[in-house]
DNA sequence: AAGAATGGCAACCGCATAAGG
DNA sequence: ACCTTATGCGGTTGCCATTCT
């Protein structure tokens, strides 16, 4: 029964690959192609490696058109704001940054993005310490400095590097459209199985149906812009945004900013709108986005969000939109805190000996 | 100058899912 | 239908180079 064992375990060479298995790898893949079996190319040329190394290899390091390192600004962009809307998914972001591996694109993450991003939350959390000091030493609100205290929407056009630019392309042709699923329970129940969703009867299951009828499906869309369709809808399926048929504009192949019909769709608008109607809710590989400014009074919040081991598929939607959403909300405050430390700075040397005196 | 600490990257590991037998 | 392997993916580890003390 089965298939025969992929490889000989006990003799296969791990560790650094040498040149000349380099050559013959990629001389065979050019010549050839894999053949669709990776298991046995090894075998083929005499290499002493598991299949599963050869394609790692070959994917990683030997394929053509790879570069490596020299992330430039646009691309840097382009990973957070990927990352901010979907995590971790590496091969998608990959799939979206030509000549570059998601191997790559996870090790400049952990290594490089995510601390120059540490390094600019370091420096705002000294601002709000500073901030925070001024006003125990009993300074109002009106004496701090105006700077500090930035609206949103005075700032919409300064770009913070590594947030999404502001959505710049037309609505997608399927914004528009009626929903397909409405009424149709059939089809939603296999829509929210095939999205991994545990199907409950009950008051779940009709949650998770009026949920659903919100979300049109397009199946031209590409998986990355099927991926972000289906995340951003969830955020505007929340009870909060109320509107039926709303909208999500993907800028470009990968920014993607959620707006509502009859809104300007500008940042601080849909921040404001994000910050009102979300839980925030700490998420697993964000805590560097996250700061005291970030903290939020949620108790006008009409969603209570309780993720336990055993999660009914409602839970897992509201779990969904609650930390997508938060996460975006996060990274916006962050964005804006960052324009407001631009801002600082000419005031910073004041405020210290503010501080001093 | 030498050892320790840190950073960057390639490769491996383990899990989930698809698919062969 | 079930067992087992293949594949793809994200997380983690280990090595080497560089920087710091």
């Amino acid at each position: 029964m089965g298939r025969a064992p992929c490889c000989d375990k006990a003799n296969v060479k791990k560790g650094p690959w040498a040149p000349e298995e380099d050559a013959k790898l990629k001389a065979y893949i050019e010549e050839h192609g894999t053949g669709g079996n990776w298991i046995a190319l090894p075998q083929k040329i005499d290499l002493k490696r598991c299949g599963k190394s050869c394609r790692l290899r070959w994917l990683n390091y030997l394929r053509p058109n790879i570069k490596h390192g020299g992330f430039s600004e646009d691309e840097d962009r382009i990973i957070c704001s990927l990352y901010v809307s979907i995590g971790s998914r590496w091969s998608i972001i990959a799939s979206q940054l030509p000549g570059r591996t998601d191997n790559d694109i996870k090790n400049y993450w952990n290594t490089r993005l995510k601390k120059k991003l540490l390094g600019k939350q370091r420096k705002d959390q000294i601002f709000c310490e500073k901030k925070d000091l001024l006003m125990k030493k009993g300074r109002s609100p009106s004496e701090i400095p105006s700077s500090i205290v930035v609206s949103s929407s005075d700032n919409i056009n300064n770009q913070d590097p590594y947030l999404p630019e502001l959505p710049v392309m037309p609505p997608m042709p399927y914004l528009n459209q009626e929903p397909r699923f409405v009424n149709d329970h059939t089809s939603i129940r296999n829509l929210l199985i095939k999205l991994g969703g545990k199907f409950s009867s009950g008051d779940n299951a009709n949650q998770s149906i009026n949920m659903v009828s919100h979300i049109p499906i397009d199946n031209t869309l590409t998986d990355v812009q099927a991926s972000l369709q289906k995340d951003h809808n969830f955020i505007a399926c929340n009870g909060h945004v109320s509107s039926s048929s709303s909208s999500v504009l993907l800028n470009s192949q990968y920014n993607i900013l959620p707006i509502q019909e009859g809104q300007s769709g500008t940042f601080s608008s849909m921040f404001e709108e994000m910050c009102y109607c979300t839980n925030p809710q700490k998420l697993d590989g964000f805590e560097f986005l996250y700061g005291d400014m970030c903290e939020m009074n949620t108790s006008g919040s009409s969603s209570v969000i309780t993720c336990g081991d055993s999660m009914e598929w409602g839970d897992q939607m509201n779990s969904l939109i609650s930390t997508t959403t938060t996460s975006n909300v996060h990274c916006l405050s962050n964005y804006q805190r960052s324009l407001q430390q631009q801002e600082v700075v000419l005031q910073d040397r004041a405020i210290d000996d503010d501080i001093n005196s």
